[in-house]
RNA sequence: GGGGGGAUACCAAAGUGGCCAACUGGGGCAGACUGUAAAUCUGUUGUCGUAAGACUUCGCAGGUUCGAAUCCUGCUCCCCCCA
């Protein structure tokens, strides 16, 4: 294995992060693995709770595939025993904790995900359970010693919720000290995270440095901000892009993002390569609507090939903006000669979720058929031989109904 | 151990015997507009029913009453303060 130059290891590791602690001795342990020809262990931890990987996990996976690339080893941890207590990271409640059963079944999936992301064959898998699990009362008690009750609710979320007076429970200061854990028992040399991980991973160092083992280097990675422009990407906010939606949803989804993060969503969730970010920071300005087109078209292309991004686009074109009925559009067929009530079709084809909701779209002016909005909900169709009609409900849901003899 | 507060629709939060399918905000959905599935504005937001209306819903189980989310009893869960 031969390693990059120290600086161009460096322009690469930095790209898109918040913050390196400390810098200095990242340099240093670059420099010492290049000399000994050693990769480092980079560590990233992952919560095996909500196994959906969307964009804003991609950000962090992929600077775990920026270090893999530069030769050095990827540790994903599997945190099979953290999930069992509940990271209260970001969380204004307690998160229930799983059960190992559905922590096993949740990190597959994760991994399953992960792999679109990372490079598999070099990739050194873990689980936590593996070596916090056997610890005793009295291992725990004398890790809990080397952290104190000040320094613990120093923590952001710990504070406010301490002066909110929302709960926290005693466990969730074991969360910190467990992760921490991790680091000294792998001995890694980089922990990745994003920027509400830092406590978390500077509790590494400080557990490391007890144990006298070189302190690990903290990379923090911003958070991903959703598609609502304003909350951390997040599955519970419904503002997510995930990694294995289709590529149609994908596409859409990427274009609906505020223009304000056309840019960080090049430079956190795509594959262009640094030297275009400066031009395409440009032309946001001057044409943000094809940048835009192109940021989708480079995401979608990422997980879905070059056919399939461009048939998003394409799909993207006809239905939002020439407001036309997609090719694939599903099929309904009804005998000829049959008459059929418009919302028993709809209901039969489940395109609403009740009939109160048609009645309610209809009167809205949210359903048609061949382009006439139809507001009565009695209206009824009679099929005849040949026909075939296009029908719209709402603005993302099409069927195509044509008559059969 | 003692004292206090709370549980309402997807979320937050009003409502303390009929005017409550339940104020309001967020979210969702729809329409207009737009480079856009963004922003903005407007409308809408339990189920069935063309409608009239019927039914289910306010932590759970009972009870009082012509009538309860609202009153009573028991239960479950949660939070805070003092020690």
């Amino acid at each position: 294995m031969s390693f990059k130059s120290v600086d161009e290891q460096l322009s690469v590791i930095k790209r898109g992060t918040v913050e390196i602690v400390p810098v200095e001795e990242l340099k240093e342990k670059l420099k010492k693995s290049l000399q000994t020809n050693t990769p480092l262990k980079i560590k990233l931890g992952v919560d095996p709770t909500r196994p959906d990987l969307h964009l804003g996990h991609s950000v962090i996976l992929r600077k775990l595939r920026q270090f893999q690339d530069l030769g050095h080893e990827a540790i994903l941890i599997i945190g099979g025993f953290t999930a069992m207590i509940g990271d209260p990271t970001g969380q204004n409640k307690t998160r229930p904790p799983l059960t190992e059963r559905e922590v096993l079944e949740n990190a597959e999936t994760y991994i399953e995900q992960a792999k679109k992301i990372l490079d598999h064959s070099k990739t050194t898998i873990v689980n936590n359970n593996d070596w916090l699990g056997p610890m005793g009362f009295m291992d725990v008690i004398q890790l809990s010693s080397r952290l104190t009750v000040a320094r613990m609710i120093e923590r952001d979320d710990f504070s406010k919720r301490y002066h909110n007076n929302e709960p926290i429970s005693l466990h969730e200061f074991l969360y910190p000290l467990a992760q921490g854990q991790d680091s000294v028992y792998l001995k890694s040399d980089v922990e990745l995270g994003g920027t509400d991980q830092k406590f978390n991973l500077l509790v590494g160092r400080d557990l490391q440095r007890a144990e006298n083992i070189e302190p690990q280097v903290c990379l923090m990675m911003p958070l991903l901000v959703g598609t609502d422009g304003s909350m951390k990407m997040s599955k519970s906010y419904d503002n997510y892009i995930g990694i294995d939606e289709p590529a149609n949803e994908m596409y859409g989804k990427s274009l609906s993002i505020p223009d304000d993060l056309i840019f960080p969503y090049f430079e956190l969730v795509t594959d262009v390569p640094a030297e275009e970010l400066p031009a395409l920071r440009e032309n946001i300005g001057k044409d943000p609507r094809n940048t835009k087109h192109h940021l989708a078209f480079t995401i979608t292309r990422m997980y879905h090939g070059e056919e399939a991004a461009a048939a998003a686009r394409k799909h993207f074109e006809e239905t939002v903006i020439k407001k036309n009925i997609p090719d694939d559009a599903p099929v309904i067929e009804f005998k000829s000669g049959s008459e059929h009530r418009l919302m028993d079709i709809i209901a039969d084809a489940g395109l609403t979720g009740s009939n109160g909701e048609t009645k309610r779209m209809m009167k809205q002016g949210g359903i048609s058929i061949n382009e006439d909005k139809i507001s009565d909900p009695n209206h009824s169709i009679q099929f005849s031989e040949g026909d075939e009609l296009e029908l719209k409900v709402g603005k993302r849901k099409f069927a195509r109904l044509v008559s059969a003899s």
